[in-house]
DNA sequence: GTCGTTGCAAAAGTTTTGCACGTTA
DNA sequence: TAACGTGCAAAACTTTTGCAACGAC
């Protein structure tokens, strides 16, 4: 926890990124925070710490953090829903630029034992790949 | 393509389900599209045919769609982008109840050869796994 | 003092809801 | 005709943007 602060500190003064109390409060709630909160719940528990707080800093400062590799974004798909007429479990190659998705299986996958970390985990319902690149279509746009 | 809507006019007829032609065009561009649409694309494609229908239809009719069991959601963790402090590729756990998400490494999977099938895909750039289930503390709660 | 950051306010985009009217069976 | 479905309008919610004031270095 200290040591992640300090990391953050000392990258900062490094890249030229000015320390703000914001921009600590928010790494301090990232890092500690054990469920991979969302912007709006990280605005809510910092504002009893530093009430005069708006959503866009929160909003601006995980856009900036994302920018300098200190967090990530949780893998999904898009910010809308998207329906699939294809009830049966199956799995999804993702385009990263056109956001076209394609269905496949992979009995492979579905028959391997999961690891034995995750044994006591709770219960298993159910799994599914992404796979992110680049379809053929915009690789070839890519290269031109 | 008129199997399945042969198919959706039967099991409405079967499961008193009212046949209208909004929710015949959702149905058909959803069979049709390849592109696992979102409401709102569904919405903007139907409007030339159906110049009456309103965005609200097209989400309580998908809505109902997914309780009848016609079509999926594509995986999504959350209407909410979620933040990650580990930048490192890992996989998660999702809780379907509490949205708790766990990180785990599976070294074995990531070291996978992909399936014959996605040869000619495009180009591939990283692969996600989620695990869907409840956690232990859901879990336990369930029970009682 | 300079320039990057922040707060405020407004807007954009997706999705939901209440209510009166229309339509299906 | 009875019950379900639809359209309209408004609202909720997440996220983005423009601009003036503030604060870190």
């Amino acid at each position: 926890m200290e040591t992640g602060l300090e990391a953050f500190v000392a990258l900062c003064r490094k890249s030229e990124i000015k320390v703000t109390p914001q921009r600590l409060e928010i790494y301090k709630e990232i890092i500690s925070a054990d469920n991979h909160p969302s912007a709006e719940y990280i605005y809510q528990n910092i504002r009893s710490r530093l009430p005069g707080i708006s959503r866009d800093t929160v909003y601006r400062t995980l856009s900036s953090f994302q920018e300098w590799g200190l967090i990530s974004q949780v893998p999904n798909l898009d910010e809308m829903i998207r329906f699939d007429p294809n009830t049966q479990p199956h799995h999804h190659f993702v385009c990263e630029k056109c956001r076209k998705l394609i269905d496949f299986s992979w009995s492979e996958f579905d028959s391997m034992a999961i690891p034995a970390k995750l044994n006591g985990i709770g219960t298993i319902h159910n799994r599914h790949v992404e796979i992110y690149g680049l379809c053929q279509e915009c690789a070839s746009k890519e290269q031109q």
